[in-house]
DNA sequence: CTGTTAGCGCGTTCAC
DNA sequence: GTGAACGCGCTAACAG
């Protein structure tokens, strides 16, 4: 940022005044045609750039909008970041990236960052650590536009872009019972984070549901959600051969499970049928392919904009949350066969 | 950007002078110790926000680095970008994200924009159209520091942070010859990208000096760089049986091959080798694996961010490039069989 | 239509 | 050690 001209610059070349040459550059009406075609040919001879910082600190918005996510290197938020981009550049708004790399630390650090860089609002997906809210309460409580998406905290009253893990979990499990599965595991992500606990609950109450019953022993942790987890494997080896289907709360850990499996001489889906949780473009090119459940990323994104910019312009919006629909796709990995 | 507490607010409560305010909550000397402590305790009580839109306007730092990238949604930006943001973070740096969507257009309007927002640096990979570098001169001229990373337009005098493509494929190239093809395919990436010519180049001499010549009905154009390309997957079908190796500009490119190639009941490596670029997740999973070359995406992000913040420090050292190796991972797409 | 004045939130001289 | 005055680049209110 270094010495760029300013209207005081243009100002003074065509001995006018600042007000005057600002009149010019903005869509004000008290303005002689002439002048302002003078002041803007000038300011392009110039090279001169408005500077948003000094516009920002009058107009007491900045345009930019805090996003902050746990990871970015994902195939799920890779997607929603570009919806975000596409509804935020449209209107004139840019996106201030921030990861937390799944620390609730860090994402505090992160939230008081972007409030100081006066953000006009905040796009959160939160880490698996975070339990404590209190600091989403004080950024409600200054009246900063908040919307969580995908991941967002259960207790708290705010504006929500979410899909519906518990229905795709539900509709996954209960595929794979009409496979004819009856003994299926469960690769479970971290507890707490709202979206593992709903896949959980899915895939309990598609059990029950169809009159068989959840057991410890079939449900295994994968606390490094975005792992392959080889323990985790082992643990569902060791299930055999009481086992038949294997719900896994993502698809890397999915494919881990159709290579390993496949390792130890079990055939999929004869044995045991697949399915995993996301659509990552490796599920389709797997061997078999990945059964799984897509969520419409960058849906979300694009939501999630949309509902924060609307409660900028309207701050007394009261919270909404909005439920996006995920979807089945059946692949080789669970398809009966002929 | 509501209104939140200011140096004002809380000097008023104290009955100081902003500037003592200002002092206490800075690293400077010339403060009571006491009255430090004060302002710090009631800082926190009124959950006081430092502005830093109003601190940019005096420091002439904005501590924003402005990245763009032509697609977010892929493997490798992500992990570059995940390397930026490491490196900024610790340095107090944030990162304004803008997405070209492979569009020249686009791409300067966020180049103006940025610049418009006063970020500090500039880093830039750019689209496939770009090959007017006009605008990024007059960033240049402007003393705007810039660092481009992964994509860099040729001929301008600019510090850059690549990797080198022209190794990377004919090492890959080599390889397919050593393993004993001879009728090796290119799936090209666009013209006038410079990484796409330089993985063509890269191809050429690879053949040349192992004694083959390259022909054009073996380089098969896909400018959707991106996709799958149904057309060229077609076109080199029909070399066959004149066909023993294809060496495919990207990873989706290589899998599609391998797909396709299956279904027409080829197979792989042992009729036609097949290496890919990127070593993208699904390179893995593909069955057979495809062989490809992995290039450093995270160390690219981190090497192009310290490098401009480095030129931000010092705004007179002279346009470098940092040109990183790329490594050929070979799998069983193309290992010579038992 | 145009210029003058004031102020956004904060850092930086200077006196005191 | 502290406060008053000024300015960063720009917009807004008013006067002319």
């Amino acid at each position: 940022m270094g010495k760029q001209v300013t209207i005081k610059d243009i100002a003074r070349k065509l001995r006018l005044s600042v007000s005057t040459v600002s009149r010019a550059l903005r869509n004000v009406p008290d303005i002689n045609p002439s002048t302002k075609q003078l002041v803007l040919e000038t300011a392009a001879a110039l090279n001169y750039e408005p500077n948003y910082i000094a516009q920002s600190l009058i107009t007491r918005e900045t345009k930019m909008i805090g996003v902050i996510v746990p990871v970015i290197s994902s195939d799920f938020f890779g997607k929603a970041l570009t919806g975000m981009n596409e509804i935020a550049s449209s209107l004139g708004y840019h996106l201030l990236f921030c990861q937390s790399n799944e620390s609730c630390e860090t994402e505090i650090v992160n939230i008081r960052q972007l409030i100081s860089c006066r953000v006009d609002g905040l796009l959160v997906s939160v880490s698996r650590e975070t339990t404590d809210v209190s600091e989403f309460e004080k950024v409600i409580q200054k009246r900063i536009p908040l919307v969580f998406f995908d991941r967002a905290p259960t207790h708290i009253e705010a504006s929500k872009v979410i899909v519906n893990q518990y229905d795709g979990a539900f509709r996954a499990v209960e595929h794979l019972i009409e496979m004819g599965c009856r003994r299926i595991a469960h690769l479970a992500g971290p507890a707490g984070l709202s979206i593992s606990d709903e896949r959980m609950k899915g895939y309990e109450d598609a059990l029950r549901k169809n009159g068989l019953s959840p057991e410890d022993r079939y449900i295994i942790r994968c606390d490094h959600f975005q792992d392959s987890a080889p323990g985790a494997i082992r643990q569902l080896l060791d299930l055999l051969p009481d086992l038949d289907g294997v719900f896994a709360v993502n698809d890397p850990l999915g494919i881990s499970v159709i290579r390993q499996l496949k390792a130890a001489g079990i055939r999929i889906p004869g044995d045991v049928a697949v399915v995993g949780f996301n659509d990552d473009p490796v599920s389709e090119v797997s061997e078999p392919a990945l059964s799984t459940v897509m969520q419409p990323a960058y849906k979300v994104g694009k939501q999630a904009m949309e509902m924060l910019i609307r409660r900028i312009k309207d701050k007394s919006e009261l919270p909404e949350t909005s439920l996006l629909n995920s979807h089945l796709i059946i692949r080789s990995s669970s398809r009966r066969q002929n």
